[in-house]
DNA sequence: TGTAGCATGTAAGCCGTTACATGATTGA
DNA sequence: TCAATCATGTAACGGCTTACATGCTACA
């Protein structure tokens, strides 16, 4: 029952049971990477698992022992009172800090003056391509909300994920004109 | 002198080298503040201090030794020929991954339904401030490194993110008027 | 005289990954 | 019958942070 232990992405999946009702490991990952791989990190299958047992511990979330079929317990995770609780007062106090990036576009473009320009381009196409990827990905999801108000905020984060990969490839396409353009 | 052991950070670090010319653990990691951190992270001391232990035993980069004042030797790296060769290679190598995001605010407004409307705006409302003093930072180093050529990677970068900060800052003023208006 | 900045490091420990181990079910 | 997917975990280890330890110099 201890908790101030729990790491973000602990919160995260709390917060993740907290829509989900009752679910599997595995399920939970699966909707972890359809969710918070766009703004946080979808956590490995074996980090799920075992921020799920820390979480049992805790008393946050509780586990119901489905019929083993094999060696191991089928176990699916519910939210308890206790792990709503901990969610709000995380969400109500737990300090907010500046996002991080890790961008290895950018740190590849900031040493520039030791990458040829051919594999710049072909690097920044590429990322162009990777966007238009998970912009389509992004767009699914949120088509896939509708305006459920149960959605509500899912629904905003995905529009906003959606301008964000938009204006990335704007910003990418302006860095290639200056590429192109020979310098002064 | 193994290598294919030094990590992307490792790498980011002999990349400010390859500007910096020769300098302290101290000095590199106000050069990180300045510049890496924008764009992936700027390590803490002591791994700037760790990083050049692994990076020396591995030859790329140098230690020169000055007069001691005091119990420990202050050290100057430089890049080595081998760190340089490293850094090509890595740049014209490695794979370039999907930007990773780690977005408390985004986080924050997906869990919305647990959230306190009060709570949510302030949080937004704080993230823009924010905003504005990271552009504000971001500004002065874009004008430090004026039109010199030799800055023309880090000029790229650094309009790139005035861009990105710009974005946020609109991306959080809908965010703000969707969750003002009732919804439906 | 005390505090901020310059300067270098070690130790402990958290968060998260990859690799490994195991097995059932479903469909091509 | 083979591969993919569902499903649950352990072990080893990498990367990074915070806390701790130490001491000089400049300045208010």
């Amino acid at each position: 029952m201890r908790q101030g232990q729990i790491s973000t992405t602990g919160h995260a999946l709390l917060g993740l049971l907290s829509f989900a009702g009752e679910v599997s490991g595995y399920e939970l990952k699966q909707l972890a990477d359809r969710t918070l791989r766009f703004f946080w990190v979808s956590p490995a299958m074996s980090q799920v698992y075992s921020e799920l047992g820390t979480l049992d511990r805790a008393g946050l979330v509780e586990a119901r022992e489905e019929a083993a079929n094999g060696p191991r317990p089928a176990r699916r995770y519910r939210l308890t009172p206790a792990g709503e609780e901990e969610l709000r007062r995380w969400l109500a106090q737990s300090d907010v800090g500046f996002p991080v990036i890790k961008h290895g576009v950018a740190l590849r473009l900031f040493l520039g003056h030791m990458v040829s320009p051919d594999r710049m381009e072909e690097m920044l196409q590429r990322y162009t391509e990777q966007l238009e990827g998970r912009t389509a990905e992004l767009a699914q999801i949120r088509e896939g909300l509708g305006d459920d108000p149960a959605y509500r905020y899912a629904a905003l984060v995905a529009e906003w994920g959606q301008r964000y990969y938009r204006e990335e490839a704007e910003a990418v396409q302006v860095v290639l004109e200056a590429l192109s353009r020979p310098r002064t």
